[in-house]
DNA sequence: TCAAGACGGAACCGATCGGTACCATTTGGA
DNA sequence: TCCAAATGGTACCGATCGGTTCCGTCTTGA
């Protein structure tokens, strides 16, 4: 556990917005969790909205990291990304996409915190690209769109089934995208 | 426009709600917008979260109708619902699914509302369940979760793209996986 | 015509919101 | 060892939260 105020409130940050949404979470919970003092928050964040733009930013880069290991285990084979995602869905507090989430929250596009969580997702859609490229695969570009769209499916169907069933449904219909795309490719 | 207080109460939360989010809009708001007055609210509904529940029954009810109405005109074809899909992303204040709002909102899966939000997802397959079994495939029940996968992806997706295009992209795979389908069909 | 019910406006409640200011204590590096 | 930086605690701020109460008015159907 970190010794550091900041690391430490991003830390509390990233578990009750998560948990039970940014705008149900108050400052005066935060510092309760991460033990910081009132002064030491503002002290490191301009505001709220900071620590929340802190948070998606953490939320981002360990989810793709997790994504892209868990992938390479796998032997990079792109439909290998909704056997990592069926891993995260058996977790006991899965509460979704934290990006979506906070998309959903914070309903202005041209909040800080949105646009974060958008970028997050551009660069999931990046990963993918290039995984579905050295996997061989034409159309790359649109499939890992596609990829992408059967993933926030399968996160958003994920939390309200609350099993890894969706993320097996999402695979299914991924294995049947490429099994066209090859067809495609091979009839042109 | 209504004349009672509770249907212009309705009305002003499914606008508010559902443009800015349920915990960011406040009482106080839905009453200027609504032009009701305080007690009247308080005694058409026991609290916000029993206006919150009623918002999310007309958004069901609506959303359905207009679904299986536009799959209708276009001949009960089972990929039309991406079309319709489609014409709602359109709209310029389309801002996602007010029901998977909803649930990432009301984080609590117990809470009224979220149950109720849920209840419609299970309509909506319900209904695709129906749609798939009388164009005549096979696998049907399979088919309409896979479908609401691919719809709640678009409808995320779209969220973030502010486009119809999300709605083509989820056709393109759903006929890719019927096309898939009937293959196995057949080979079967 | 008249009473009953539905209504809008406003004052008010305790609680909590995000944010600021001040102070005493602890910590870490020179 | 000692000083400066970082920290936690608390009191406080105006604003807003969801909700209750009372009152004057308007509508409506018998």
């Amino acid at each position: 556990m970190p010794t550091h105020a900041r690391d430490r409130l991003v830390q509390a940050a990233e578990h009750l917005f998560y948990a039970e949404g940014i705008r149900a979470v108050g400052v005066e919970r935060l510092l309760t969790v991460s033990g910081v003092g009132r002064a030491s928050f503002y002290r490191h964040f301009s505001s709220k909205d900071d620590l929340v733009v802190a948070m998606l930013r953490g939320y981002d880069q360990r989810w793709r990291r997790v994504l892209a290991e868990g992938v390479t285990e796998r032997g990079n084979q792109p439909l290998a990304v909704f056997d990592v995602m069926a891993e995260r869905f058996e977790s006991a507090d899965f509460r979704g996409c934290a990006s979506i989430n906070a998309m959903v929250e914070l309903a202005d596009p041209d909040s800080p915190g949105h646009q974060v969580a958008a970028e997050h997702k551009r660069l999931v859609i990046e990963y993918l690209d290039g995984l579905l490229a050295a996997a061989g695969h034409d159309h790359h570009a649109t499939l890992a769109e596609q990829f992408m769209l059967l993933m926030d499916g399968a996160m958003v169907t994920a939390l309200r089934e609350r099993t890894a069933e969706p993320a097996h449904r999402a695979k299914a219909v991924a294995a049947a995208l490429l099994a066209t795309s090859a067809t495609a490719a091979h009839a042109g």
